[in-house]
DNA sequence: AGGGACGGTCTTTTT
DNA sequence: GACCGTCCCT
């Protein structure tokens, strides 16, 4: 392969970027300039033209979708040598290298399961309650597991844990604890995969340098994102060969929350004094219209290394803003324009997408989609792994392939409800204590021996038969597909019949397990343990069906790395985005920022800012401002929605002929006098002093929303209302 | 032991 | 408005 065939189509930046010295490199570009395209031929270049053996080739992703996408250019790059390159997430990446290592270096033995956030809480729970005799409403398992998180990410241990506070003083005997059961349930969380890996490494000289010498050219995609254990990581990897090649932009840094730290930037120049620096500024994604708003949004943000970003694509049409007078409307108005764009021909369904600050906004918007008779394509929200039945039978699955795992044991030792109360538990639980066992441990002694056992004859004979159950499955899990075992567990357990209640969501729930169980099927001869780690490490963003041609609904979060003809944003309002949560810290509002630079420039040619007047939380109906992130966009790139304009040359399409339901707002039919106008000055006998911030028709009455000088923002109808207008 | 009714809390964002 | 934990009844 000539190296113009490896290079082909990539533009003089690039190509000083893909062909820099096999030094440490780092890539530094903007959104839509090909920094993933870069790094993918970067591998292809190596392969090719420097004679760099594929599976010497290690890339870091951050999603298995990613890592798949790039798998599949590098194939096609790389006709004859596909897939031997390892690529994955950093997490996937160091489950493997711990099934390889744990049996001789670690506490944990090569069928250990990855424990989820939910059974981190569980676990964490039972230390809270059961072991410090706390009150876990006063030191929750989320705080506690927030702090013993960052501190794994920066691979401090229970034992290096410097409390500073008396809350540490609990973690840190928390964070004791927490790690003692893990080991005992042979099991790791998240960061255990990272943290594990990394002191790994550093204990073991010998170990790290198997893997040195192996994979002797180390590659990072969202470099921006990495945390402390994930640098540690790329550094031990690479500090001896120095051959690593890092994409990133710290604009899309959108991570800190859990552990991303840009100091890994700094740390990175200083650690590879010699880094090589490639600035990609071209964009190849989006109008230009769209990257000068973005880039007034983001310049806003301090200490950033400014970057121009051009495109190719001049001009564009505008950006459209709009205003919904609730989140159902603000629904619709998607949903209605969509149908729009694609009755015109404009996009592709499967090339629009919605995107979100919270999870909780999506449900408004699929109520539209379902009510128009739409498909769309969901991320995230009740993910499917999360759901009930669900994480049961997979809960059967980790046991059969761990039987420590105690939280599994715990959560389907009686489900379905066989006679298995909580009386029986307790005594289960002492009585495995004192025997100085594992539940489980404790189970099969009871098979061994019956009569040594303290349980009444009913509870005896229940135990007895789960346990014989699960043993008859372990016998068998070595020799059966995952598939037929899968099946099996369910057909002795009646499992389908115990979730299918008859009703609609039993059905649901049922066609949910099949689901999982045609997911298992596909594995075939596949170890076990091959499908419990992947299932533990999908991500939302990875099951997004490339295959159906239907918007897709994501939040902003899920939404990097991804591009789409036309982008909506909604909820753009303060306290949606920005987050409350980040009002009061300035390296949050930041992130905030740039949460919506990632939203704006993932759209290639329409972009839709939308935020509503008021929508319900919590059940109640809330008001809201706009997001100030909105202000930020220069009005001469903005248009309001009855103004579309659609097709780059300017034509302009009617709005459809069916009357589109959008705000009372938007209804300018007959003008009917407002005796109230915004930033007028005006007093209420009980709220006092205020200033008006809008005033609309709402039924057949005038809705006044005022800033009060002491209450805050109050909604008001105008024929309650006793206001009355003061002076300039 | 299990099921149903009730009330309090909760939401950022995810591997 | 959803989920979970708690309480009470069968």
């Amino acid at each position: 392969m000539s190296p113009a065939a490896v290079l082909q189509g990539l533009n003089e930046q690039q190509i000083q970027a893909v062909t820099a010295p096999e030094g440490p490199v780092l890539v530094l570009a903007g959104p839509g300039s090909g920094k993933t395209r870069v790094l993918t031929h970067r591998i292809a270049w190596l392969v090719s033209e420097r004679g760099v053996l594929p599976w010497r080739i290690m890339a870091m992703t951050f999603t298995n979708k990613a890592a798949r996408e790039m798998g599949r250019r590098v194939g096609e790059l790389l006709a004859d040598n596909p897939r031997s390159v390892l690529m994955g997430t950093f997490h996937s990446i160091c489950a493997r290298f711990l099934r390889r290592e744990a049996d001789r270096h670690l506490p944990i033995t090569r069928d250990y399961v990855i424990f989820d956030t939910a059974d981190q809480r569980a676990l964490i729970r039972a230390i809270i309650t059961e072991d410090l005799n706390l009150d876990e409403k006063r030191y929750t398992p989320d705080r506690i597991l927030g702090r013993i998180s960052t501190a794994k990410n920066e691979l401090i241990g229970p034992a290096q844990f410097q409390p500073r506070d008396y809350f540490d003083e609990i973690v840190k005997r928390a964070y004791e604890r927490y790690q003692e059961r893990l080991i005992a349930n042979n099991a790791v969380d998240f960061d255990d995969l990272l943290m594990y890996v990394v002191l790994l490494f550093a204990s073991e000289p010998g170990v790290l340098e198997r893997y040195r010498n192996t994979y002797d050219h180390i590659l990072v995609d969202e470099f921006q994102d990495t945390n402390g254990a994930q640098y540690a990581l790329v550094k031990q990897l690479a500090e001896k060969h120095r051959r690593i090649f890092c994409v990133g932009d710290e604009d899309q840094s959108i991570y800190r929350w859990r552990g991303a730290d840009y100091r890994n930037l700094s740390r990175l120049r200083s650690d590879f004094p010699d880094l090589h620096t490639v600035l990609l500024e071209q964009n190849y994604r989006s109008t230009q219209t769209i990257l000068d708003a973005a880039r007034s949004v983001i310049d806003k943000n301090p200490h950033r290394t400014p970057k121009r970003l051009f495109s190719e694509h001049e001009g564009g049409p505008k950006i459209i803003l709009h205003e919904a007078h609730n989140e159902q409307y603000e629904a619709q108005f998607v949903v209605d324009t969509i149908a729009q764009l694609v009755a015109a021909q404009e996009v592709e369904p499967g090339e629009v997408a919605v995107m979100y600050r919270t999870n909780a906004q999506s449900r408004a918007l699929e109520d539209a989609f379902v009510r128009a008779g739409l498909p769309y394509r969901l991320v995230g929200a009740t993910r499917f792994y999360n759901r009930r039945e669900i994480k049961d039978v997979i809960a059967y699955l980790r046991l059969i392939h761990n039987p420590d795992d105690t939280v599994s044991l715990m959560r389907i030792i009686n489900t379905p409800p066989r006679g298995i109360g909580e009386k029986t538990l307790d005594m289960l639980q002492r009585w495995a204590e004192r025997q100085r066992t594992s539940l489980y441990g404790a189970l099969v002694r009871l098979l061994e021996e019956p009569e040594a056992s303290p349980f009444s004859a009913r509870s005896r004979r229940a135990l007895v038969e789960f346990v014989s159950a699960v043993d008859g499955w372990r016998a068998v899990r070595e020799t059966q597909p995952v598939g037929s075992l899968l099946r099996m567990v369910l057909d002795e357990t009646r499992y389908l019949d115990y979730i299918d209640d008859g009703s609609e969501q039993g059905r649901d729930r049922r066609e949910n397990v099949m689901e999982l169980v045609n997911v298992a099927a596909e594995y075939e001869e596949l170890p076990l343990s091959t499908f419990l780690e992947e299932v533990a490490l999908v991500s939302d963003v990875d099951n997004l069906a490339d295959s159906m041609n239907a918007p897709s609904l994501l939040t902003l979060h899920s939404a990097k790395g991804l591009e789409f003809d036309a982008v909506f944003l909604v909820g753009l309002e303060e306290g949606l985005l920005p987050h409350q949560r980040s009002f009061d810290d300035p390296e949050q509002m930041a992130e905030e920022r740039r949460l919506m630079y990632v939203g704006m420039t993932r759209a290639r040619r329409y972009l839709f800012l939308i935020y509503a007047f008021r929508r319900a939380v919590w059940g109640e109906s809330a008001l809201n401002l706009r997001s100030r992130f909105i202000e930020d966009v220069p009005a001469d790139l903005i248009a309001p929605a009855h103004t579309m304009l659609l097709g780059v040359e300017g034509s302009e399409i009617r709005r459809s002929a069916r009357p589109p339901r959008l705000s009372p707002a938007q209804v300018s039919g007959k003008p009917s006098p407002k005796p109230f106008k915004a930033g007028q000055r005006v007093r209420h006998p009980k709220f006092g002093q205020g200033i008006v911030i809008d005033c609309r028709e709402s039924g057949d009455d005038l809705e006044i929303s005022v800033a009060f000088e002491e209450t805050g923002l109050k909604r008001l109808l105008a024929s309650f209302a006793n206001l009355t207008p003061l002076e300039g």
